[in-house]
DNA sequence: AAAATAGTTAAACAACTATTTAACTAAAAT
DNA sequence: ATTTTAGTTAAATAGTTGTTTAACTATTTT
């Protein structure tokens, strides 16, 4: 398993640092260029892309929250979270037995980021 | 063929019309989400990443220019300039044998807007 | 006219991925 | 203690996709 590109400990949910966008931006573009695909490549499926949808308007879903209103297994859910999770777009809390999953709203703001800095300054 | 969210008529390369980029997003709100995740896939290759990457800094190119620059063959780029055009993310402009791309930075603002949007209003 | 350049298309192949199903663990409720 | 509830894991399958190769068209250059 490959390390996200944003560090959950640093940036928990409830209390993200309000760093610079610039800085988060320039973690990215050190990145190799698979691991930012791999970004976009957890936004490509459609069912994924509903999760995070949701989870865009939501801020905190559990998984049988989340598979109820997609209209998926719970089995399915898992096999999709954790794709998402690898990439570092969700948060995930445990509270007992349920998980609370969150996005993350900064690493989804970088990538847009990413590309509107390499437009402005184009040459 | 599907027909891409951004009309290439209307948004030409060299005369981009200066429309508030509220339109823009609600066009792509109303796409079903299968159109949206498209978006996506075509980002999540690196091979293509790194035409669109490049595309962001360079305004212009050829593919020939492109292909060199990306080092992949002339066929291979011209599979992937497919599923980029497909999407509406890809401009084309032909001058005699060689065909310039450039990049529908229109859309990609869009696609970061749409989830910014959906964080903003969160319930 | 011949050769080089720019781009397209199709076939073949390997690699990957989304979904379903079923069996499992662990916590909460009855 | 038994039963739900919440979540995980693995196997199997069908479908998709990135890359290579080769043959092709059309424009430009020599």
């Amino acid at each position: 398993m490959e390390t996200p590109l944003s560090d959950p400990v640093s940036h928990p949910t409830s209390t993200r640092s309000p760093l610079p966008t610039d800085l988060h931006t320039a973690k990215l573009a050190k990145a190799p260029i698979e691991q930012r695909a791999k970004i976009f490549a957890a936004l490509a499926d459609p069912t994924r892309l509903h999760i995070v949808e949701l989870l865009a308007q939501h801020r905190e879903l559990s998984g049988s929250e989340i598979a109820t209103q997609v209209g998926i297994s719970l089995a399915l859910f898992c096999h999709h979270s954790k794709i998402l999770a690898e990439v570092g777009l969700l948060d995930i809390r445990r509270d007992g037995q349920t998980k609370y999953n969150s996005l993350n709203q900064t690493l989804l703001m970088d990538c847009c980021n990413y590309f509107l800095q390499r437009c402005e300054q184009q040459s």
